[in-house]
DNA sequence: TGCAGATAGTAAGCCCCCTTATTATATGCC
DNA sequence: GGCATATAATAAGGGGGCTTACTATCTGCA
């Protein structure tokens, strides 16, 4: 019973991620290439271990990511005045108007996912995701101490 | 709300397989290598476009993992009598003692992320994920006919 | 029988993710 | 002021995921 819960879970999250990927491929985005362009849009004018950080995932992976968005023209990096290492990440003219689009689609695609699921049912749900959440937070951080 | 919950359930899943990631490297194990070992002993005697279809991946990407698996000898290619096409796969000799710490790993993460939640809550839980799946899979149905 | 279409496996090439290591710049403390 | 340490970004290199395309083989049907 737990297993099958844990690999359900685990199953479910990897079908939401292609169908992301799917959903904004037609705009000519990788599924990380959309949720950086996200980000930024949430939060513009910082650079980019912020947004590394933001998205879970290592600079370096970052680096890649914004070389080929820069490349493509979604993205701009400039230099802060304030910080001679740091690049502060901007959105273009052309991601700019994308940007409404990829939140559509974000919505649209959680809306599919939790439909003929009631309140109730989602709040139940949501709140059994932040406890494990904090389980597994809990588990990494004991990871890193230990191990 | 919902957009939050769809992030949640997200970020879960990507700590889960990092966890797991991490738990199983002691082993010298990647975690689609010990996701493989582990389909490898609970259906035995099959060929490789079983597995792929068992982990969710394309025939090309376990390819490329059982390569691997097979250079550090846990796994052997045999050829199959009845296809000439087809190879089957099986455990070796020092992959097969492995395998019960995996399944330990695996019970052992899963517990750790289910603490502090019920029985009642775990089932809401498990039910929601069986409906969610459902839903997921009827909108990747949708796209693949319509797209 | 014989050919068309399906299937098993793999190659090439792209993107994403990581660990480890390097360079340039900031910061903090003596 | 000067040095040790920390931080921002990147390079190198490996594993894993994909799409597209190819070969070998099997299967089904005329």
């Amino acid at each position: 019973m737990i297993i099958e819960t844990g690999y359900r879970l685990a199953d479910n999250s990897r079908q939401l991620r292609r169908l992301f990927d799917e959903r904004v491929r037609c705009l000519g985005l990788t599924g990380p290439q959309a949720r950086l362009l996200l980000s930024l849009e949430r939060n513009p004018n910082e650079n980019q271990v912020f947004y590394a950080d933001r998205l879970e995932i290592e600079p370096i992976t970052l680096t890649r990511i914004v070389d080929r968005l820069e490349d493509a023209g979604w993205v701009e990096r400039r230099s802060d005045p304030a910080d001679r290492r740091a690049r502060i990440l901007h959105l273009t003219d052309k991601s700019r108007g994308i940007v409404t689009r990829l939140r559509g689609i974000v919505e649209a695609l959680f809306e599919d996912m939790l439909q003929g699921i009631d309140a109730a049912e989602r709040a139940a749900f949501a709140h059994a995701l932040d406890r494990i959440a904090t389980n597994l937070a809990a588990a990494r951080q004991t990871e890193t101490i230990n191990g």
